[in-house]
DNA sequence: AGCTAACGTAAGTATCAACTAACATCAGGC
DNA sequence: GCCTGATGTTAGTTGATACTTACGTTAGCT
């Protein structure tokens, strides 16, 4: 549920590809294996991660499992990065204030 | 420069550390190190890792080395995550208008 | 009950990432 | 030129993590 473990779940690629696959619909864990060339397991573990991170949520049917990402479960990341967008951006606004208040007009040292 | 990048290097807590830091006002390597318990090699390899990542920027005052933190490296992500975002809520949508349209009004099961 | 399909779980292995210690580099002051 | 402060770089070690193989579990069918 934390920003650390959703970062550390999108950190690996083949776990941003599930999430991908699941993003606009529900596939079973088999189904979702069938477009890796790793082993079934190595998906579930994945699966699991993903799950634990609130990237995606885990429906029974019969003894099949189904996955869905969970949009919600993105908040958190989403924060992060926008609180660092919008801050950042603020920055570069006073800078160029700055900037413009000196009358400087040539452009600094790369 | 990638998403993978950006996404490996955010996934260290040292490292989203660091950035905070650098966030709105630029910093020396070794005043960064003095917010952590581990060594300074380790923070300068951390520092390497985002500069790559596109995330900081870093510019030599003598012999110091400043760091900031670069808005524009967070770009790739930010789509990334604001696709999901909406597309997921999208489908959020579809999901609640077909219940709606089925004249559901229970709660379905957790 | 017995069989099978679809999974997850456990144990063991190998690869990768973060760290420390020692060394190299670069700029400035004397 | 020499010394010092600030920093990056390299080599080697340790811990985490992604993987495979083997096994356990659950649901449905006959």
């Amino acid at each position: 549920m934390s920003v650390d473990n959703q970062l550390r779940a999108l950190a690996e690629p083949h776990r941003r590809r599930i999430l991908e696959l699941v993003r606009d619909r529900e596939l079973a864990a088999g189904e979702i294996a069938a477009h890796f060339d790793v082993t079934r397991p190595a998906i579930s573990q994945h699966l699991t991660v993903l799950k634990e991170a609130g990237l995606i949520v885990e429906r029974r049917d019969g003894a099949r499992r189904l996955y869905l990402a969970e949009p919600s479960g993105l908040a958190g990341l989403k924060k992060f990065v926008d609180r660092f967008w919008t801050t950042s951006l603020a920055r570069l606004a006073e800078e160029a204030a700055a900037e413009v208040g000196r009358g400087e007009s040539t452009d600094r040292a790369r």
